[in-house]
DNA sequence: ATAAGTGTTGCGCA
DNA sequence: CTGCGCAACACTTA
């Protein structure tokens, strides 16, 4: 789960490694996870040449000379610089370089390669409609959002379209420090708790960002990144004690997804 | 070994 | 419009 952590950390390593290097020949494995046919796929980015690489929220837009390739990881994977001779067996999309590197791409579900022309990134709906990145939202901006909004706050936290970068692996943590049960409804919630929430979304994400992303995903050297299980907070810790209370962990059924929450810490009502 | 669970996203429905 | 549940079908763990 390759989420705004991740996508900062292999944006920036993307950025040091492919700005002026040169697109030489594009091999796709997998046509399903593109936009355009593959041939137009692979003629259009053949060639160009990368002048930038940025990201918001959990996703990357190589900016070339040809135009852009946006990059969503879905379900999680691998950027791997490596060469001809070094290339994994799992990979869905291989970027040949004018020095003799390759950038391979692999993801094992649900990601997205997708082209845009230069100059018209807006025309691209799927990152057109992403709300602020997570790390930008300021406690005004998200007291506006939040704002005659009805539904739960993890499904807010959730939605790419309100705020941009927060996925499953993240918010648990996230919740708690805000103290905030994820079944919470949004319009119970006070001022002083959307300040918390505002506080926390950045608490949550940034230790990760310093540290090179989370430990199940790799780096373009296919190196794990530096946070580790043992600096969440209470997510995926079912059954062990709350780091703040010491009240046992709970792992909950919210819709469609899990959560992980100190009952004590995190009360659905606030007394 | 078979099956359930999983980090994302868009879509259809009430 | 908004909130919510489900399906897309790869791979790991029970």
């Amino acid at each position: 789960m390759p989420e705004l952590p991740e996508i900062t950390c292999r944006a920036r390593e993307m950025s040091q490694e492919l700005v002026g290097r040169t697109v030489t020949a594009i091999e796709v494995l997998q046509p399903k996870c593109l936009n355009v046919p593959p041939e137009e796929f692979i003629e259009s980015l053949t060639g160009g040449q990368v002048e930038d690489v940025t990201h918001h929220g959990k996703w990357i837009f190589v900016e070339t000379t040809k135009g852009y390739l946006l990059l969503n990881m879905g379900m999680g994977g691998e950027i791997l610089l490596v060469t001809r001779k070094t290339l994994p067996k799992k990979r869905r999309l291989v970027f040949d370089l004018d020095d003799g590197a390759c950038l391979s791409i692999n993801f094992w579900w649900f990601g997205y390669a997708h082209y845009t022309p230069p100059g018209a990134i807006e025309t691209h709906a799927m990152t057109a409609r992403q709300g602020p990145s997570a790390l930008d939202v300021t406690t005004e901006e998200l007291k506006a959002m939040l704002d005659g909004r009805r539904g739960r706050i993890k499904s807010f936290l959730l939605d790419q379209s309100k705020i941009a970068g927060i996925g499953n692996a993240y918010v648990h943590d996230i919740l708690f420090l805000a103290r905030l049960h994820p079944l919470r409804t949004i319009n119970t919630m006070s001022d002083a708790e959307i300040d918390a929430l505002a506080a926390a979304i950045k608490d949550g994400l940034q230790p990760s960002v310093e540290a090179g992303g989370a430990f199940y995903e790799v780096n373009l050297y296919g190196e794990r990144g530096g946070f580790t299980a043992e600096n969440l907070l209470v997510g995926y810790r079912e059954g062990k004690a709350c780091p703040v209370c010491g009240t046992t962990i709970e792992k909950l059924k919210t819709g469609s997804t899990a959560s992980f929450v100190c009952p004590r810490c995190q009360p659905l009502m606030p007394n």
